[in-house]
DNA sequence: CCCCTTTTGAAATCGATTTTCAATTTAATA
DNA sequence: TATTAAATTGAAAATCGATTTCAAAAGGGG
């Protein structure tokens, strides 16, 4: 199942109801790619969807993040970004200081490691996040 | 040197002033041990130092960052908090999502690999956060 | 001590986030 | 299909932490 139909499940469970907007949101935000701002998804609304408000989409996306199809994530920069989150598979961050650019990645080895440092200490790990911070290859001068 | 003195050497070369605040401030600072958020330290200040003010505090906070003998640190409940950076050592965190307990750990193969994984995407790495978040022994029921 | 610069503290401002509230929409039920 | 209760919407207001302003005070070299 997809992350829409994903959504439209939390939705019925929690006895939501499924809107015009709420739709067109998540339509917009599944095309748009990964790390969007509330503003930032606003604005690229607003052309062709004039009537929602900003407080709709930031409203939604918060359910998207409660409903478990994307993660709000912070980048430093002082405004939340959204995610999707693709089935199962997790993803970490490159993220270059200079241009903002950001590279996804995956490592197992490190996962593997990050489980055995909890398991130690007696933690049980629910999620992590690792950004690695630097200068992608166009930025090194 | 220990921090303290680091930090005096950041001022002499910045030509900026030691003052009475610094002075208290940092010794909460260091006194306190790692993750505290401006508000935190204020209000931990006040019942001694009432006349030291808000801005102050925030502002000496941001002023240990860059001198380095501090880090700015978020981790996700909109509130910054800084971490003394205890000469060279860097370290990792484990976070209790329920009561907020913060472990420090440090794997230098974890650290070897992300070297490896940034080094794969042509990127050159300045630095790094990696947070596991989950429960910790005593909040696992 | 003098003077110039930096610092301080209270209050104002800022920008993002969050809430309020009346009007509207959804969807279950009759 | 009409009714109705509950959820949603959008604009504006409120909130929250972070940051700046500005006049008064303090540091520190000469």
């Amino acid at each position: 199942m997809g992350l829409k139909g994903q959504f439209q499940n939390y939705l019925r469970e929690q006895g939501l109801k499924s809107t015009r907007q709420r739709d067109i949101i998540l339509d917009a935000f599944l095309e748009a790619g990964v790390h969007l701002s509330t503003e930032e998804l606003y604005l690229k609304l607003r052309p062709y969807h004039p009537h929602i408000g900003y407080a709709t989409v930031y409203r939604t996306l918060k359910l998207f993040a409660e409903s478990g199809i994307a993660a709000e994530r912070h980048f430093g920069d002082g405004q939340a970004r959204y995610e999707a989150n693709s089935e199962e598979e997790h993803h970490d961050h490159l993220i270059c200081t200079d241009c903002g650019k950001i590279v996804e990645f995956e490592n197992h080895r490190i996962e593997q490691l990050q489980e055995q440092v909890a398991r130690e200490q007696g933690f049980c790990i629910t999620r992590h996040r690792l950004d690695l911070y630097g200068l992608c290859p166009e930025c090194q001068t």
